[in-house]
DNA sequence: TTTCCAAATTGATCCTGATCAAGTTTCAAA
DNA sequence: TTTGAAACTTGATCAGGATCAATTTGGAAA
């Protein structure tokens, strides 16, 4: 994947329209102004798409750049010196990638496209040097990073306190307040992940995640075939998760 | 608790003395010169002094500041609607308070001290003016900030894939390095937290972590009387943990 | 010192979810 | 369309750690 890279810097870098883009609401701060927002533009290059499956860059990669999904999805992962993949986010369009990397020149985790994504790059050596005459950009900046933390509080709650029905249904909420703030159906969607990637976020074994969903089916709780996810009775999936009401929602 | 805040911000706030502070290279960015030393006196409040179990802020607190410990010892937590109590971490001289509530207009988690404790003050407000004019702080807090984020997504992992014994065995790991650094034995020391506490960081029973300490105990790793612990063999317990060498070690 | 309550330990039993083991479905490539 | 492999589901069994219960220890206040 280590090729990669250099082909995305040689390849002119558009120039990011952030004006035009409907998740700037999402990914910036609302009170950006006219010529701040054109600041940004300046630095932020429009990168290129990435496959499904695809590395966006791993543990190895040096640490240039954040990145903010503009369609697709991500997940981010680290590993353990035993070789044990602990998937640590699920990002949506208008989340960033890579605020966890801002300490040490290499990325702290592995980020993988979930499926066909496209993505805006920010070098962060521009970004720091940009949010120092911007005090509201720096300002946004915390906030992002102290929302993650929060979120991940809020993970570390979960998997030291809830059952697996409990876990499953805060992800599927979680999921469905996301899809909301982007317009898009809160109660029916497809999951950009496999059920594999939900068990090992989640803590859980494969199997049980699958026994949960069909539980949940038979209870009139959901409807799944595959990726394909309806929520047919919301308060009720908040009754059993009863926590994590909007993890990782920026 | 609400009372104790405004007592603080009448009586005279003392200018901290970062220049002869022996952790100043632990809470503070090792390439900040002699002014900018300055500058960041000129902000921070050495706060008053905490006695066991005092509310330092909860969630109901206006979030104003973040604090430094300068000795002694803080556990935050998050209680969820429900009103379990998480614990989110445990925080040692050197390391700061509050990074996780810098969004929002109170703070995300509650702050208590685990004993007679001292702690800095730095006003948000005054710290990000400073940081936008000090570009080496600013770093240093984009730093501080994304290792809060990786120390919590380690502990993600130790709660969603490892036993009772290696959660423990990291945990006291953690610990003894953090005492490390700080020029403390890494190898004899006193927990600051009770069973209880550490149970419900790591999300097991109390029973539980009283059982693995006597079986520690048996196998000749360590040697505990109540808070008091000594590592008898560090290489076996790192066998045991397999990760988070070095959680929440700034 | 005694008293008292919280913290810690130890034992016995139970239950959630892991693991092992077959299937079944899906979907991409040939 | 066939084929193959990965993803997913379902069932049976097992075990790590939770829970319940009973002491024991420790430390602060009287």
């Amino acid at each position: 994947m280590a090729q990669t890279l250099p082909f995305r810097q040689v390849s002119s870098p558009l120039k990011a329209s952030c004006h035009t883009c409907s998740l700037s609401n999402l990914c910036l701060p609302l009170a950006i102004n006219e010529t701040d927002l054109e600041s940004l533009e300046d630095i932020v290059q429009q990168g290129r798409i990435y496959s499904r499956g695809e590395h966006i860059f791993d543990q190895s990669t040096p640490f240039r750049s954040c990145f903010a999904v503009r369609s697709g999805s991500v997940k981010t992962s680290i590993v353990s010196e035993h070789g044990e993949e602990q998937i640590t986010g699920f990002f949506l369009p208008g989340e960033l990638v890579g605020l966890d990397s801002m300490s040490g020149d290499h990325y702290a985790c592995t980020a993988k496209a979930l499926e066909r994504t496209s993505i805006c790059e920010f070098p962060v050596q521009k970004l720091e040097e940009l949010t120092t005459r911007l005090p509201g950009l720096q300002h946004h900046m915390y906030h992002l990073m102290s929302q993650e933390i929060q979120h991940s509080h809020q993970l570390n709650m979960l998997l030291s306190k809830n059952t697996a029905e409990e876990r499953i249904a805060a992800l599927l909420l979680s999921l469905s307040s996301r899809f909301q703030r982007r317009r898009l159906s809160g109660t029916r969607f497809s999951l950009p992940m496999a059920r594999n990637d939900i068990a090992n976020f989640l803590g859980l074994a494969v199997e049980t995640v699958s026994r949960v969903f069909t539980r949940f089916q038979n209870q009139g709780l959901i409807k799944a075939r595959g990726r394909e996810v309806e929520l047919l009775d919301v308060p009720a999936l908040q009754g059993v998760s009863r926590e994590l009401s909007q993890q990782a929602c920026p």
